[in-house]
DNA sequence: GTCTAGTGTCATTTG
DNA sequence: ACCAAATGACACTAG
């Protein structure tokens, strides 16, 4: 039973597979113990998932023996469930590891771990051994909101798969069993940064250790053979206790040190190819003993020439000098997360195991080597061109970062504004990366297999971090992606300044050039959780790994926003976008709201002018009637008129001709016969006076 | 192929 | 002066 280092989580992760590529180059076949990282809150009886499904050689471990220890993955719940974050963590392992002040990595959800059968030689395995947690988990740049976890693997999983956060491991180190389920980029770039630092601390306490184990290596070697013994011989419960010591010897550096001088070395005495003299012969005998035993079928046959596949940060890592441009917040600097990780051996299928290349005791033997290394040690004896793949590498299986993505936002070949950096880029080019697929089964974020387009689908559609590409993960793709200079924040220059219509510009293009049986999955990863396809900012988001949605983005308040930006451990790409996503997003609810006024003005002026076409209508009928009224009381009155002179009689009996003389009613009440001369004349003599009038009132 | 409605985006104006 | 909202104009797509 090998511990992992009180400092493994990101950078030890990281250092650690650092002499596994040296190893890669030599083409080793490793026989080793596998390292699992376990979800802080594990629980007896939780069973961790394998990515491989129940149909692969896979294995999962149920992380205690109260669930039966060790299970095949087909017997295992095929989800992670959520674990109660209240519970307080049980188990003598769990209570060993945070005694010792391991990284912890808070999580609330087992979603899928690193356990991965690795037949011998099987390249696929040794990939999914180095890092499938990644894969596996999901959640990616949602995966704060969903409140998923991403595992961290015991191989090297993409420690960004973990949603830590700055808050998070300050709480930790106060109250370590405080749930966290909330996901944020800036915890997990503290994270990693606060492992590295960490590493590199633990560096420079051990050096002191390399110093003094010489002298005492045999009688160590037989104390450690002695205790993986008495290891092999006790039940699964008293395994804890006695790994417990086992720590407290790690802890001490005294168990440890034998191996580091004897890794030392070997480095130092091949210095070209330090790890040229390592041979099956050369592993320590406590290798063996411990490969006997109960623990005999708990090793990985790794072929290390094909485990390049995540926990590839280190160079990432190291290069984030001050200069680099994350931001880093000084609160996350100084916490450091305490949550232990909880280390069980590995198992692999006993028929698998290749003979005869057994290493077991080389894991803990390098890890510790690396321990006692400087950060500069480290740069000085790595090859810098692996670092550069492994950099390229790990932008492929960083958490959130599809390369898929990204190559496929380059590509979509409209644009609305000519900004498109890349033309060339139409459907040809389209072609030319599907011809890829089949020339090398690995360009960056492509891959034959239907199985790994299906991954990656779903890996994208649950904002899966880290990304498991079991054939893109290959050194083929490695070369690939540096042959085309990929680099994430220049292509996003490219993606902010492509102004494309995606969502129908992606079916209207893709579809057509015939990705068989695979551009609906392809597709699949531009469809979020509600089934539409999401937009060029929700797949940029997700592809620059911006830890909020584009809806949040969106709608937060200004104070917020601002807040945000500033709490955040966001890169200047990646605030960049959110601000051109929050002004894009602002402007398009805007033009929405404007169009929207602009129909409701158009609608209420059609309707005012039917109410006033409506109106003008009414009144024209009212006119039309008080004519006819007027009309008909005119008639009436003329009709009066000549009926009341028709009865007048003048002094001789004579009728009173109406031309000559007319009806004048007086003010009170009373009729007059006057000659028409003298109306007409009184007429005037009125009007005039009513002209007066109305002058002198102007 | 053309037309139209709808949409996203940018540049500019407005409050 | 600064910012967000509003708006005009353009490009693009689907029907």
């Amino acid at each position: 039973m090998k511990y992992l280092k009180p400092w493994w989580s990101d950078g030890g992760g990281l250092l650690h597979l650092t002499i596994l590529l040296s190893l890669a180059e030599l083409r080793l076949d490793l026989d080793l113990d596998l390292y699992l990282l376990l979800p802080p809150r594990t629980l007896p009886g939780d069973e961790l998932l394998l990515p491989g499904g129940p149909t692969s050689p896979a294995y999962a471990l149920s992380p205690f023996p109260a669930s039966g220890g060790w299970g095949r993955a087909d017997q295992l719940h095929p989800k992670g469930r959520e674990l109660d974050p209240a519970a307080p963590p049980e188990g003598q392992l769990l209570r060993e590891v945070r005694a010792l002040g391991v990284p912890f990595i808070p999580c609330t959800r087992v979603d899928a771990w690193l356990v991965h059968s690795v037949a011998a030689g099987d390249a696929d395995g040794a990939h999914a051994l180095l890092g499938t947690a990644a894969a596996s988990s999901a959640g990616g740049v949602g995966a704060g909101v969903d409140g998923g976890s991403q595992a961290a693997s015991g191989g090297g999983g993409d420690p960004r798969a973990d949603p830590s956060s700055p808050l998070a491991a300050g709480e930790e180190e106060k109250a370590p069993a405080e749930p966290t389920a909330q996901v944020s980029d800036a915890g997990r770039h503290a994270t990693e940064e606060n492992e590295v630092l960490r590493a590199v601390d633990h560096s420079f306490q051990h050096e002191e250790n390399e110093q003094r184990a010489s002298t005492q290596k045999e009688k160590q070697l037989q104390q450690m053979n002695q205790d993986e013994n008495k290891i092999a011989d006790k039940p699964a419960w008293e395994l804890e206790k006695t790994t417990e010591s086992s720590h407290e010897r790690h802890q001490n550096g005294t168990d440890t040190s034998l191996f580091l001088e004897d890794l030392f070395q070997l480095l130092s005495s091949q210095p070209e190819n330090p790890l040229e003299g390592i041979s099956l012969g050369d592993t320590p005998p406590l290798a063996a003993s411990i490969s006997d035993g109960m623990y005999s079928s708990t090793h990985y046959n790794v072929n290390f020439s094909q485990a390049l596949s995540q926990d590839v940060n280190l160079h990432e890592a190291m290069l984030l000098g001050p200069d680099n441009t994350f931001r880093r917040d000084p609160i996350a600097r100084t916490s450091q997360p305490q949550e232990p990780f909880l280390q069980l051996n590995s198992i692999t299928n006993p028929e698998q195991t290749l003979p005869g290349t057994n290493l077991t005791g080389f894991l803990p033997l390098f890890d510790n080597q690396m321990r006692n290394l400087t950060s500069q040690d480290l740069l000085y004896d790595l090859d810098i061109n692996i670092f550069d793949e492994i950099n390229l590498t790990s932008l492929a299986t960083e958490e959130g970062f599809d390369p898929m993505l990204v190559s496929q936002l380059f590509e979509e070949p409209d644009s609305d504004s000519g900004l498109s950096l890349n033309s060339s880029y139409n459907s040809t080019s389209v072609a030319k990366s599907n011809s890829s697929l089949s020339l090398c089964d690995g360009a960056i974020g492509y891959s034959t297999d239907p199985e790994d387009l299906e991954s990656l689908s779903r890996h994208d559609l649950e904002g899966a971090v880290g990304g498991y590409y079991p054939e893109s993960s290959k050194l083929c793709h490695v070369g690939h992606r540096s042959d085309t200079n990929f680099d994430a924040d220049l292509a996003f220059q490219h993606v902010l300044h492509n102004h494309t219509y995606h969502s129908s510009a992606l079916e209207s293009t893709s579809e057509p050039l015939s990705w068989p049986g695979e551009s609906q999955k392809i597709r699949s990863s531009y469809l979020n959780d509600t089934g539409r396809n999401l937009s060029r900012d929700e797949r940029c988001a997700k592809a620059l790994r911006i830890p909020f949605t584009v809806d949040e983005i969106v709608r937060m308040p200004v104070d917020s926003f601002n807040s945000m930006l500033s709490r955040h451990y966001l890169t200047d790409t990646q605030v960049s976008l959110i601000r051109d996503i929050r002004r894009r997003g602002k402007n398009k609810v805007a033009a929405q709201n404007c169009r929207k006024r602009k129909l409701d003005e158009i609608l209420n002026l059609e309707d005012d002018v039917c109410n006033l076409q409506a109106k003008k209508e009414t009144l024209n009928r009212e006119r039309v009637q008080c004519h006819k009224a007027i009309n008909t009381m005119k008639q009436k009155l003329h009709e009066l008129y000549h009926d009341v002179f028709s009865r007048l009689r003048d002094d001789q009996g004579r009728p009173v001709n109406p031309n000559q003389y007319a009806l004048q009613c007086s003010h009170d009440g009373s009729v007059l016969i006057l000659p028409k001369e003298l109306v007409t004349s009184g007429h005037k003599k009125e009007n005039q006076k009513g002209k007066r009038k109305s002058e002198r009132r102007n």
